[in-house]
DNA sequence: AACTTTGACTTTCTTTGACTATTATACACC
DNA sequence: GGTGTATAATAGTCAAAGAAAGTCAAAGTT
C-alpha cells in the first residue's frame, strides 16, 4: 500500500471517533518516515471539502493542522453539483441555484438567504470586478460543499 | 510550546468574572517561567481592541497592566458591534467573534459555522492576500447585519 | 499520463533578550 | 516641611532566533 494511503487511513481512524483531529505535521512525518510536505499532499488529495472535510492550521510554535469532518450524511452526489457549477458565478445564477436547492429541499430558505448575502456584490465590493465572479463561485462552492 | 495560549487562557479566566484584570507583568512572567515581554506579546496579539479589550498600564513601583473587557452584550445595537469590527479581519479574529456571538445567543452554531466557511481563506483563495482581510470584513459585516 | 515522493525555499507565529522609558520612593539639602 | 535628585521598580519596544506549517516544482513510480 502507498504511503499516502497509509497516512490517510491513520488520520481517518483518529477522526472516526470525534470527527476531528489535530495533527503536528512534523511529528506525523517522522512517524511515517517521510518529508513533512507529504502530509500536505495527503490532506490536499484526500481531505478535501468535496468529501466533507474542513481543514485549518496554524504555523509557528505550537502550530497544528486540524481536520474536521463535516457531516455528509445527506446527499451523495454533491461533487456532481459542484462540478456543474463551474468556476464563475454571477449573482443571478446564484439565485437560480439557490431556488433550485430550496425546491429540492437541499437547503432551507434561511440558509439560502445567508448564502445569497455572503456572495452578494455588496459583500464582495472590494474584490475587483474581473475577479468577482470566480471568487463568488469559490465561496458558493465552499459553502455548498460544507453545508449539504 | 503553546505558552502564549496558556497565558491567554489564564488571563481570560480571571477576566471572566469581573470583566477586568490587573496584572503584574514580572510576576506573571515568573509564574509562566518566561521573559516579561512575552506577556506583552500575548496582550498585543490576543487582547486587541477589535476583540473588545481595552488595555492600560503604568510603569514604576506598583506598576500594572490592566485589561478591561468591553462586553459585546453591552453594545446597544448591531451598529455598535459593526463599528467595533473595523474594516479588516483575520480568520482567527473571526473565530473569536463567532464564539462570542454564540455565547451571547446572537447566533446559533450552525449559522456561525456557515459564516466561518464563507469567510475562510479557502473561500477567498482567489482574493489576493493584501486584500483578503478587508474583503473578509465586508462579507462578515454584511452577513452579521443581515442576520441579527 | 497520472499519481506520489522529496526537498529547497517561503511565510507565519512564538520566544527570548538587550535596551529604553516611566513612575515611585528614599534621601539629602535648604 | 518642601524640593530636588538618585535609585529602584516597573513596564515598553524591537529585532533576532526558533518553531511550525505552506508552496511548488522536480524526480520517481505505476
Amino acid at each position: 500500500m502507498k504511503l499516502s494511503d497509509l497516512i490517510e487511513e491513520y488520520i481517518k481512524d483518529i477522526i472516526e471517533d470525534t470527527d476531528m483531529v489535530e495533527l503536528n505535521r512534523s511529528d506525523l512525518a517522522t512517524k511515517f518516515n517521510c518529508v513533512p510536505s507529504q502530509i500536505n499532499y495527503v490532506i490536499a488529495t484526500r481531505f478535501i471539502p468535496e468529501l466533507g472535510f474542513y481543514v485549518e492550521s496554524r504555523r509557528g510554535g505550537g502550530g497544528y493542522i486540524r481536520i474536521i469532518k463535516t457531516d455528509l450524511s445527506k446527499s451523495e452526489n454533491i461533487s456532481d453539483i459542484i462540478d456543474k457549477i463551474g468556476n464563475k458565478l454571477s449573482q443571478s445564477v446564484v439565485d437560480v441555484y439557490l431556488r433550485e436547492f430550496i425546491s429540492y429541499n437541499i437547503l432551507d430558505e434561511k440558509t439560502a438567504n445567508l448564502i445569497k448575502i455572503a456572495v452578494s456584490d455588496k459583500s464582495l465590493a472590494k474584490v475587483d470586478k474581473l475577479n468577482r465572479d470566480s471568487v463568488r463561485a469559490d465561496i458558493f462552492k465552499c459553502l455548498i460543499v460544507n453545508l449539504i
